[in-house]
DNA sequence: CATGAATGAGAATTCATTCAT
DNA sequence: TATGAATGAATTCTCATTCAT
């Protein structure tokens, strides 16, 4: 190898290691908690090499954000997988329906929303970016799941959309805003999470469902 | 009147311009972003003056947040009338949640919000005490009303509470949720909102709905 | 006497205090070579005076550079007393110009002149504003003098403005360039500033002169 | 060639590189406006090449001085062509003259000035050294011609050199001083700058000229 | 030898809080 | 009691210079 690929690796492994120091720090201590010194700290590199990488603070949050967003990928896949096809619509709906919350209810998850919650009024395109890369993505993955499904007559709505909107506040939000505001303090367990999930799907189902499934 | 009386009136007043002036610097520019320099020459005040009610900046923040909680009690009301004995159910479902959506997409409610989810980790009694009083009270009045509800046979549910914050999240999360991340540059229209509101609605009248008015 | 009274008496004391500290220091080492923490040691207040009264390190090069300004009255004074119907206009001429070198050479306004123009990238409208104010009000003075020596007939010129300039150039640059660059290491005895000045004047005088006083 | 030959070669090249950056940068933002990393960037070398080839800062400002004194020579030989056995004395004065202000007010000229000055305080000797090299070979260059002049009687005086700085300060400094101090932004054009030069060739012939050319 | 990293300090500016008048 | 000043530390960011690879 050149010494410029070492380089390149070793410069690549620092900027890593800073993404990830200030990806913790900014999640537990917040934007403004969070000093670029901490940051150089616990990355174990100088404050010079941070500002090397990143021209400032607010390009490192831009990073961080952008890191944790490439998270959705794997729930996504979860959401064709369990959607695509079901024998049992109502066991699959309920099925992601656990899923989906226990996803958003992980402590990371519900630090990342209060950190862009946090800077919304500073930096309202990297939130907006968050929320189309994120939270909106899986909606309209959920979206062309249900379009098919009512194509194939199991789902009964004109604006799958829609549907998927209501899926998900029905399915998220009865918990997730309390934890949201009142912090980790407030816990479920895993039944209580369960529950919540499979009470929000009854009623989508009531809603959307074809008779058939609706029991 | 004796010149204690005049202090205490002067205080109290100085006390209010104090608060007032934090409620807004704490919602425009947030907790961090707001300086005790800045409450002191908004509220037209001496820094002592200021430390001299409020202990410190947390204590001041306390008070706000509980100055803005008051503003639950007229949509409360709200509730009661709209929903005591209505004629048309479906008629007062939507029009509580228009009211109830636009109270809550009021821009000083979202900075609330916001203010409130960005302290959380430093001050999560705060938080929870504010949830308590604003949005599970509210919630507990609309089931209140709802257990009447089913009690007349109007609406099917045998619980009321998990009815309610159906009906809450349908109505509200949708354009809720957004707005919160993204911030006030996404504005919606009166009458988007109305159909969020009417469309939740509908879910929500599908599964609680007696058969006769879920048309 | 008030507080307030008071209190103004003692901001502007403090206030006065900075400007002075800053002003020497400013002359001394430079605008980048002073740092805030200098001036407020110097002038014996705490940082935050010092940002309290000027917004920033700009605003307080500002305020250093109107006061120094204020230091030409006293020199336009004598123009007008010196070239006022003098009896001898040769003799007048020289003594100006002796007193216009000397001026012009003490150390403070050479160094407030390398300040300026160090400083002339930055802010452009600061030395304007002291060029207008400082250089060009003296020849303005001169000017006028200028003029009335003219319609008295006793000096030659259709442009006595031209005239000032030329009489500015020919009795100060000389040393004054050399100076300004080499800086005060290149000293000049008295006996040879007035030399200077006084060869200056010869010139001029061979000029603008009406024939008897060219001698 | 040798490798080594080949090394000196491009280490020569190098130096060149950084020596234009360094020029380049210190005119345009000055001395402390400008970071060893810009000057390494733009030269487009490492900064340990820098710092191989100029010990420090200062050194490579001393390099930089150097080689902007270099640019002399061809205004020297100017003055020799013009004022060696002049036909009309008044027209190779006035055409000098234009040069002279021309070349002295070019941004580069002004620039450079600026930059020595604002390091007066600092490194003295460097501007004393410049001063020598550039403004004063110039004026021994013209008080050598005018000696010639007088010899042959077509100028009049006891002192070349005194006149010769007469002549550079009635030619020179009205614009000079003036856009030193307030920046490029007040600019002369052409025409204003000859007319300058030519009014102070008129003084200065009317002092040191014979009768017949003074007209 | 040349690249990126590190050092170690210092700059401007701001803040919450406490004295002193 | 209330005002301006002081405190003392922290923050972001930059710099000249030197190691280590």
């Amino acid at each position: 190898m050149t010494p410029a690929v070492l380089e390149r690796g070793r410069s690549a492994r620092k900027r890593n290691a800073i993404v990830d120091a200030a990806t913790e720090l900014f999640l537990e201590q917040g934007y403004d908690g969070t000093s670029m010194d901490q940051v150089a700290a616990r990355a174990a590199v100088s404050k010079q090499t941070v500002y090397k990488q990143f021209a400032d603070k607010e390009r490192l949050l831009g990073e961080v954000v952008l890191g944790l967003s490439g998270t959705v990928d794997a729930f996504i896949d979860t959401v064709g997988r369990l959607l695509g096809n079901p024998k049992d619509l109502g066991h699959a709906l309920r099925q992601l329906a656990r899923t989906y919350l226990r996803t958003v209810m992980q402590p990371r998850v519900l630090q990342l929303r209060r950190l862009l919650i946090s800077q919304t009024a500073r930096f309202p395109e990297l939130a907006a970016t968050y929320y189309e890369r994120v939270p909106e993505r899986t909606i309209t993955a959920i979206a062309d799941c249900f379009r098919q499904l009512a194509d194939a007559g199991v789902l009964r709505t004109p604006d799958p959309f829609l549907a998927a909107r209501h899926y998900a506040v029905l399915v998220l939000f009865i918990p997730l805003d309390k934890t949201l505001i009142c912090g980790e303090s407030v816990t479920y367990t895993a039944a209580e999470l369960d529950s919540w999930a499979d009470a929000g799907v009854a009623v989508f189902l009531s809603a959307y469902g074809s008779e058939s499934c609706s029991a």
